[in-house]
DNA sequence: CTACTTCCTATAGTGACTATAGGTTCAAGA
DNA sequence: TCTTGAACCTATAGTCACTATAGGAAGTAG
């Protein structure tokens, strides 16, 4: 009925260090130990664990993801503030696909204009050479 | 005719910590000094931090840009290695817009099924705790 | 009881910056 | 010439979400 940190590994596909990692900054409380101090989940762990893997696999921060465990603790709440959440991650991947979209565009013409040749007649150098235009920043999934 | 590491910053848009950043790290030459230490850069220097802010704005990472500078630094070399960047970019770009396409599906998704009522109800929620399916891992943009 | 795997903690490293502390130099105005 | 204040300098630590390593202890199968 209960189980090893290894075993939690196993059942939710989230790597052992990162098991100890998430507890260390509260995502995930402690666990009772062995008498040789050997964690021991229960059933609780794996599904606790299997939402913060789906929510990192959406893209949501930790602190994010901390957010929407402490409502699911709580189910008599309104839902708002996940729902805000939720919109928000939303609103940053439609930015994020939008940019990677036109990055697309620019890297395809590159690499299409090129005629493969020497560098100094190299599309894709002298499109990275020129600076009349901006991306702005590029920043994480 | 030459100007200190704030005059660069202003002519590139990059950060003068940035700057001295990427000089610790070899991807910018170190510049000559003054008397009293402070750096002194010229035209050069601000075509070739602009060309690594372009290349940074397309994602590449900074080793993939050390070796498109040497590159450029070679003009008689065949380009061959310089598309090979491109192209791997491209592929990477590709890759993250269709795992981006699929978030955004299912947020739009959770987003509108959810009646914003309790949290025990709640469709993002209930979402996130669904592990009937998996995503891989979503990296760096 | 031995061998072997898995577990433990603590610490450091990743990438690409960004922030802070505490001090020095430069340029412009009085 | 002197003074003020912005901009500069180095060195170090912090960010995020892990990942890797070292050096040892515990658990388990035969
Ligand atoms: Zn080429
Ligand atoms: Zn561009
Ligand atoms: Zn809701
Ligand atoms: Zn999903």
């Amino acid at each position: 009925m209960d189980f090893s940190i290894g075993e939690l590994s196993r059942r939710t596909g989230v790597k052992v260090p990162t098991i100890r990692y998430y507890e260390q900054i509260g995502l995930l409380p402690s666990p009772p130990r062995t008498e040789g101090q050997q964690r021991r989940y229960g059933k609780d762990a794996v599904s606790r664990l299997a939402f913060i893997r789906h929510a990192r696999e959406l893209g949501f921060e930790l602190d994010a993801i901390r957010a929407l465990l402490s409502l699911q603790d709580n189910p008599d709440q309104s839902c708002a503030a996940a729902d805000t959440i939720a919109k928000d991650r939303l609103v940053e991947v439609e930015r994020r696909i939008a940019a990677l979209t036109a990055l697309r565009t620019e890297l395809r013409r590159m690499i299409d204009e090129c005629a493969c040749g020497r560098v100094a007649e190299c599309r894709v150098i002298e499109t990275l050479a020129d600076t009349s235009h901006s991306h702005g920043r590029l920043a994480e999934g």
